[in-house]
DNA sequence: TACAATTGCGTTAACGATAACGCAAGATGG
DNA sequence: CCATCTTGCGTTATCGTTAACGCAATTGTA
């Protein structure tokens, strides 16, 4: 900073001024001071520069509560925490703002307050704090759609999901085109040439529909049209139309749940025989239908790891001011009976590993 | 730190003095400090470190040529030199150090010249460094094993393989049986009841073994033994140790090739109808033989993402003294012709992403 | 014209840790 | 017994950036 203020003929006090836009300089010497900027390859020292602010920003993350779809909240939380202790001198905090999944007035009272905190206008308290950043899991679609217009310019990382037509710092998901096709072509090769339904749970989830859309893309592109759709507004309803599936001509030969409710589906599958079932997320009660044979294959979407990585996405451009990669693709963690092993769930967190010999 | 200083009534000088145990300080007054300090729970800010001490540390990565293996190292290099990108305040370098993979001598050179850096006792001459951490590829496996041993206690993290019997700061790699079980269970399921082979190449790979342990481990577990080693010394030799499977009788099935060899498998059955082959990496000849169908399936093994976590590994232990996880499990990324679309491969980084429609 | 407000810029005290330096008091040696 | 060395500790400049402060010179207002 001392060479670029020297190369510019002005004191170091007005190079971080022009540097940050905080007035108090002419045009002519903020031209000079950024040429010498940009020519010495200037690059600040994130490390003094977090040293002398030493502001904690507040990100805040808006979930469902920890406990809902079967404990997938709670591992996102454990990757934030894991996050924030790595964190802990970087000045940064994350406050949870939980909401009821099924319940969109309480996600609409966090929204509310958000929009409050972000206001500039609005004048805060002692120890009030405006949110630095949020992270979002877009389950409600439209609700989470105005939260980011109402909260701007906050930048917003969305969690396990996609949230079109509106300006993200980030999203982390899965391809949900990559989870369908791969879902399908796995349903293809266990029962070939069978009929297979996809099962999405409520309207208008962008993600659980391309989900869809990537398994029916498969055998589109094979020209074979034998899947149908189930389509049930509440995880309630999914037992019933199983059954129906069951018991109607053609029968149906395997199915895709683009949720993390396949262990319903197999459920109200198990009295008609073994079908080959492929859903998404590691919770409970998917692992203990995949350990008795129920369900084929789970797709783990790796919640800990993208709770982990959205503190990181926030923490990257609101205090190293990087730039993002807008898209954040976690890869398609398959996983089988027998490879549940290695995974860690939030019940059995295996200390040891499996062990079979070398030969 | 003039907290600690305070409550053990010294000055900082001392408490730094005591928590570096930089000598000139009493048993009494180190107790004192230590005490206080656990007691105020003081943890060092790394920012405030960094800054003042501003010596640049050098890992170094010792990995074959960039284009061995189809070009996975390039890969890894890659990820590193991202990692380095976000790392360039943070006083961090990275000194390449090749080899070939089929020259022991050329990675014993590099041995010899790592181990007399480490070597405290050697004096070195101006700008001389020495490595602060190291990153390697354990693909000739006793040599590394020697490496590590020779550079101690510079820190070391294995990079795609394992290396049992040595003190690492961490290995960074796939689950070699979780590969293993996967592909068995998708090749059961291609071909019910077949009869399959794996395939490696080398001999005392630990990590391909330990791959085929956990191929032939899903099929024991069922009680059929319908698994046969093939074995070679280079991939040179593979093409025929193929073609006399398939002439033999019984036929084989499917393969499960344990490295990138996949591609020569392809070829080498080519002749003989259409087999199903699952094998690992998207280096160039596999993917092609992936889009035209003689692949069923690739593991990818994020080379990229392998060779960024362990820059960060090393940063963290290095430079910023954080416990290290002495494992880090990458996520089995199955790849198939349909889903290639998603993996950014070294060849077509695709700019824009496949827009299947939403219905 | 007088006086305030604004603009443009330089100066400087932090932020927290590091490590060189200085200085007593005690230990060692001829 | 004095010179030198060692031990134990305090003091302080420094890393690069931030932001408050100060002070001219200029502009705006009565």
């Amino acid at each position: 900073m001392r060479d670029v203020a020297q190369a510019a003929g002005v004191s170091i006090g007005t190079v971080d001024r022009v540097l940050h836009n905080r007035g108090r300089f002419s045009a002519a010497t903020a031209e000079r001071v950024r040429a010498s900027a940009k020519r010495l390859n200037f690059l600040p020292n994130q490390a003094a520069s977090n040293l002398k602010r030493a502001t904690t920003h507040t990100f805040v993350a808006v979930l469902p509560y920890p406990d809902q779809d079967g404990g997938f909240w709670r591992q996102v939380v454990k990757g934030v925490n894991r996050a924030l202790q790595e964190l802990s001198h970087h000045y940064v905090r994350v406050r949870f703002a939980h909401y009821d999944r099924f319940a969109p007035e309480s996600f609409a009272s966090i929204c509310a307050e958000l929009a409050h905190r972000s206001d500039a206008t609005t004048d805060r308290g002692i120890d009030g704090w405006s949110p630095a950043g949020i992270m979002l899991a877009p389950t409600l679609r439209a609700a989470s759609q105005r939260l980011v217009e109402r909260t701007r310019p906050v930048p917003v990382v969305v969690l396990d999901g996609e949230l079109p037509d509106v300006r993200l710092l980030c999203s982390i998901s899965q391809e949900s085109l990559e989870g369908g096709l791969l879902a399908a072509k796995l349903l293809q090769v266990m029962s070939p040439g069978g009929r297979f339904a996809s099962i999405v749970v409520g309207r208008d989830d962008y993600h659980l529909l391309r989900r869809r859309a990537g398994f029916e893309a498969y055998f589109d592109a094979r020209g074979c049209a034998t899947t149908e759709r189930i389509a049930v507004d509440s995880e309630g309803e999914l037992a019933t139309a199983i059954e129906i599936r069951h018991t109607q001509k053609p029968r149906v030969n395997g199915f895709f749940v683009t949720n993390s409710a396949a262990h319903i589906v197999a459920r109200a599958s198990q009295a008609y025989g073994c079908v080959p079932i492929v859903g998404y997320d590691l919770i409970a009660e998917n692992i203990a239908r995949l350990r008795s044979g129920e369900l084929s294959f789970l797709i783990h979407q790796q919640p800990e790891h993208q709770g982990y990585r959205a503190v990181y996405a926030l923490y990257r451009h609101v205090i190293l001011h990087e730039q993002i990669t807008p898209q954040l693709r976690i890869p398609v963690d398959l996983v089988t009976k027998e490879t549940l092993q290695f995974h860690a769930t939030p019940f059995d967190f295996r200390s040891s590993r499996c062990s079979f010999g070398c030969t």
